[in-house]
RNA sequence: GGCCCGUUCGUCUAAUGGUUAGGACGCCAGGUUUUCAUCCUGGAAAUAGGGGUUCGAUUCCCCUACGGGCUACCA
């Protein structure tokens, strides 16, 4: 019943600009599933494209990758800030495989199973329009199937700029997909396909076949946008006689319009979000969820998790398919992907948060010029950043916001209004007393009882029945700002001599 | 136009012939609370439509509608 294969994977992104958020899911389900497999995950570069290509974009990629966690097994690689190549498949770059698919080319030339055409594109674009007015399916004519192979030779020597074309053979073409099941298809609804463009190199379709079979490749996950191509790659297996990976199709996520995510949209890039100060896993998270249910409650997940819970490929086989997969696109929803942040900043503990959110910190203003760190050591820094983060952990949805809400930790507040100050209908008089009152018993907690809980505990004792007369003033005074964490929270981070400060002078704005 | 795929609350989804169609996000209301947030409780909110099959269809089949993808010498 076993014939185990080793699960191989592979990630193949084109290096024309960001990874974008369906190309991370495309690679962490790849991911996923050869980690739940002990398999391999391979990145190949499909630059076949000359036009396209990008500077620097391969480079992007694997960053986006790296700041994601998914680590590549096998294939292209950044090591010591530089390219490498890791594995044992020749080069994984597809542009420098070209000898490969030429051989391959030419076998199918050989066996009759594939053509040269000669065909202009003026003249394939006014059959197309021609078959669509005729309503009929858009496909090549086979004008030069018939070519004499002497003809082919005076053109091609005479300089004419040709393609080597797919020849479609009768029949039908079925196989099943992981997630869409049997999948059946009339070869003449297919077109004779290019396999190798005039420039020499070839297109995505003989490429993939040829190195996911050199590379050994058991399952191809990709964006649903291939399952109508999939039949002619099946196909083309056939002519050379190999087996087919498994196709594994995944419903596309969508815009709000319901449309497939498009990098022109805007911010749908991977470096974008990071940018955000969305959490890594939070993201991971969001879009793992995007099409695949693990069939329980648990909803936030880290990444071990998502790879406990992913189907292996003994499930796959005994179930004939994904379970957890679904068929329909996904909308990419924002708020949905805020909810599952907050989530995910709640369970990092302080340290982690601190590493995560300096960076952005370092950038703000209030931070830079804060005019309470500037007396501060690095170490004291770090320590108050810390307790800032304790207090807002709770309430932050990106990294980007640490401080932003809560100015009062790192800036001078003036003078606070008294209406600020003055819980429900209290008179001046008693907002003062008050605040003598906090004065007074903060003032009596040494610096190292100075803690959230003992502030807690003696605040509330000192308050008795009618917290809000206590409470609202010193919070108010404290902060100078009409929302934010509690007085005790408040006042564990201040400390306590900035505290008593700010204490002492809404007292003196009493009179 | 042709081919392919899909369709459960606004959104992500559960329920593989029998449920008052469940959960989550968001939204609304109430409660806790010193402000905001958290938290707790409650609420509104869906099987696209029509035919079959069946004792019984969200579930299986057909048709229609709607949506999406592909239809490049792009991937």
């Amino acid at each position: 019943m076993n014939n185990k294969k080793q699960v191989r994977v592979r990630f193949a992104p084109s290096p024309t600009g960001e990874l974008h958020i369906g190309g991370l899911k495309t690679a962490l389900t790849n991911y996923l599933f050869a980690k739940k497999n002990d398999g391999k995950f391979i990145l190949r570069i499909e630059d076949t494209d000359q036009s396209r290509l990008v500077e620097g974009a391969t480079e992007r990629v694997i960053e986006s990758l790296m700041w994601a966690g998914i680590e590549i097994d096998e294939g292209v690689k950044i090591e010591k800030r530089e390219i490498v190549e890791i594995g044992e498949k020749g080069s994984y770059v597809q542009s420098k495989r070209l000898d490969f698919y030429k051989k391959y080319i030419q076998q199918l030339i050989d066996e009759g199973k594939a053509y040269y055409c000669f065909c202009s594109s003026e003249r394939l674009d006014d059959l197309r329009k021609k078959q669509q007015l005729e309503k009929l399916a858009p496909k090549y004519d086979r004008h030069c199937l018939n070519l004499s192979s002497e003809e082919v030779q005076k053109k091609i020597e005479s300089g004419e700029k040709y393609v080597v074309r797919f020849k479609i053979p009768e029949g039908k073409v079925s196989y099943t997909d992981l997630v869409y099941g049997k999948i059946e298809v009339e070869n003449d609804t297919l077109d004779d396909l290019i396999l190798m463009k005039s420039d020499g190199f070839p297109t995505y379709h003989l490429a993939m076949a040829v190195d996911d079979h050199l590379m050994e490749i058991s399952h191809v996950f990709r964006g649903a946008e291939w399952l109508p191509s999939t039949p002619k790659h099946i196909l083309l297996y056939e002519a050379f006689g190999w087996e087919p990976p498994k196709f594994c199709h995944m419903a596309n996520i969508l815009n709000k319009s319901k449309k497939k995510l498009s990098k022109r949209e805007g911010s749908v890039s991977v470096s974008d979000f990071k940018n955000q100060g969305y959490p890594k896993e939070a993201i991971l998270n969001f879009i793992a969820l995007l099409g695949w249910n693990p069939k329980t409650k648990q909803e936030i997940f880290s990444m071990d998790e998502l790879i406990r819970e992913f189907e292996s490929a003994d499930d796959v086989e005994k179930n004939r398919g994904f379970r957890k997969m679904n068929k329909a696109g996904g909308v990419f929803d924002l708020d949905r992907l805020a909810w599952i942040s907050r989530e995910h900043i709640k369970q990092m503990d302080v340290k982690d948060l601190y590493e995560q959110v300096i960076p952005f910190l370092e950038e703000k203003d209030f931070y830079q010029n804060s005019s309470l760190l500037s007396n501060f050591s690095d170490e004291q820094k770090k320590d108050y950043v810390k307790k800032v983060l304790t207090v807002e952990k709770e309430r932050m949805e990106k990294f980007t916001e640490a401080g932003e809400n809560n100015l009062f930790f790192f800036s001078e507040i003036g003078n606070v209004d008294k209406d600020l100050l003055r819980w429900k209908e209290n008179s001046d008089e008693e907002t003062k007393k008050a605040l003598e009152k906090a004065q007074k018993v903060l003032g009596e907690i040494s610096e190292e009882d100075w803690t959230k809980e003992n502030l807690e505990k003696l605040l509330l004792e000192a308050a008795g029945e009618k917290r809000g007369d206590l409470l609202f003033p010193l919070r108010g005074v404290l902060t100078g700002a009409k929302k934010s964490p509690s007085p005790f929270e408040c006042a564990w981070v201040l400390g306590k001599i900035e505290s008593l400060r700010r204490i002492g002078r809404g007292i003196e704005s009493f009179g």
